[in-house]
RNA sequence: GUCAUCGUAGCUCAAUUGGUAGAGCGCUCGUUUGUGGAACGAGUGGUUGCGGAUUCGAAUUCCGUCGAUGACCCCA
């Protein structure tokens, strides 16, 4: 019964990928790559080493640190043949932070690690947001100075530029923990309960009718919403600790956020702005934090983001190792490259392709072939019957960069006519000179 | 999980009040038996997401379901 139900299943199987995850046919690999290669260049040229692990974890790794709801609702979660609770990650924090605690007396410090591992989240896809994705995820540990948070917003800026962003098109807002908590816990004087909806009443203020966000603020902080509010609206460092009570405004936060802004001017990135409204991830991060923003009117928001999160190791039992560091989603940053037409044209890594006459001189083109391999030239062959003129628009369609043909003549005189597909200039050329008419 | 809009050929979209499902692009072949991109001609293409209901008759109306997009919730 279940079998015949199964055929029947099977003549119908849906084409479509998964809910909320991708296929990627060449030309979106392509983009995917591109997308990659920039990521991976960038941390490596800062002196970052790249690491990986499976994307199965067991459950309890996210039990002890995230919130019940993410591990309840919004993973992938299932029990093995073996009865072992089982986990798609969702994040890859948790995992460099296992990774990081089980060598802990090993590794060198500091560390500089990054990977661009793929995640899941069980959760409704929308713009921005799927149930796959992948993230470069770049983190320095063992630096407790703000030294540490210049070279990873640095590094972030720098990403941004080497993908052709321009200065005003993005803008990295910076904020500290440590800000956050002193105004929440000294001047408000609030639980923790109460600062959680505070933070997330401040989050949703974009969202909400400002009457409303004044309405809701008043009922939580009565006689202090006014300076709150007006402390939100300031534009700069400077306006906002001229609102603050003194003791807050000489506070450790305060003068990170001085220094970090400061240093990273110096080294010349000056689209950086004080945000009191950023608040991000409010569980782990314990410094500054930090966000990358589309400043195109039309796509206003959050690219990616990160920050310091200096209790990493502390569900492990090991002791503090400082950290810093960010993820940068994939699906994002392409809406972002997207939006200001920054993905180079498609282009296959084919440099040669070969047309053969007939079948009779596939064998030469295929010796031809593995010779010019050897020297690094992307070769590929033809192995149809179609005629020369269809077998060069194959070339074409397939945007090979140079074509040869092989036939009667060129098996006789070893000498052949490479065409450079792009500006259509032919040279005669011996088999030894290919490969610099090509590079 | 909630709400809204949508689902027609590989892609982008048509189809009058419910009356035989069509175009452009693409793809294949030809004009062209050793060199592409153009033009022209011909051809290929669909159980209208899936299942059910109403009807003489459904792409069109109704119900369910799956999927996409956006908002909420939540947030890497």
């Amino acid at each position: 019964m279940e079998d015949n139900n199964l055929e029947e299943e099977l003549n119908k199987i849906n084409r479509e990928p998964y809910k909320g995850v991708r296929d990627f046919y060449p030309e979106d690999m392509f983009v995917q790559n591109f997308i990659f290669d920039v990521m991976r260049k960038t941390v490596i040229s800062f002196g970052f080493i790249e690491y990986n692990a499976s994307i199965l974890e067991p459950t309890s790794l996210y039990k002890a640190k995230s919130g019940e709801e993410l591990v309840g609702e919004q993973t992938y979660t299932f029990t093995d043949r073996g009865g072992r609770d089982v986990t798609l990650r969702p994040e890859m924090t948790p995992t460099v932070a296992r990774m990081v605690a089980k060598r802990k007396r090993e590794l060198i410090f500091p560390l500089r690690w990054f990977s661009i591992p793929n995640m899941f989240r069980y959760e409704r896809p929308q713009k921005g947001r799927l149930r796959e994705h992948w993230q470069l995820n770049a983190d320095l540990f063992g630096i407790k100075s703000v030294d540490a948070d210049v070279e990873i917003i640095s590094l972030a800026y720098t990403l941004m530029k080497n993908f052709g962003a321009k200065d005003n098109n993005f803008e990295i807002k910076v904020n500290s923990r440590k800000i956050i908590n002193s105004i929440l816990k000294d001047f408000l004087k609030l639980q923790d309960e109460e600062g959680t909806r505070l933070m997330k009443l401040v989050d949703k203020r974009e969202k909400i009718k400002q009457d409303e966000f004044n309405a809701e603020l008043s009922i939580m902080l009565g006689d202090k919403s006014e300076v709150f509010s007006k402390m939100l609206k300031t534009k700069s460092l400077l306006d906002f600790t001229s609102v603050l009570p003194k003791e807050i405004s000489n506070s450790e936060g305060i003068k990170d956020i001085q220094n970090l802004i400061n240093k990273l001017n110096e080294i010349g990135i000056k689209n950086v702005v004080f945000s009191p409204d950023l608040v991000r991830g409010f569980d782990y991060y314990t410094g500054i934090v930090f966000e990358i923003y589309d400043k195109n009117p039309e796509n206003n928001r959050s690219l990616f983001g990160g920050g310091r999160y200096d209790d990493l190791l502390d569900i492990f039992g090991e002791e503090k190792v400082p950290a810093v560091g960010f993820g940068m989603g994939d699906v994002t940053i392409k809406d972002f490259l997207n939006t200001y037409d920054l993905i180079p044209k498609y282009n296959s890594s084919v440099d040669l392709y070969i047309c053969t006459l007939s079948n009779e001189y596939i064998p030469t083109a295929n010796k031809i072939a593995s010779e010019l391999r050897s020297k690094n030239i992307n070769v590929e062959v033809n192995l149809t019957d179609k005629k020369i003129p269809d077998q060069v628009k194959i070339a074409s369609k397939k945007t090979a960069s140079f074509i040869i043909c092989i036939g009667e003549n060129e098996v006789k005189t070893e000498k052949y006519k490479i065409k450079n597909m792009e500006t259509g200039e032919e040279k005669e050329t011996q088999l030894n000179e290919i490969h610099d008419f090509i590079k």
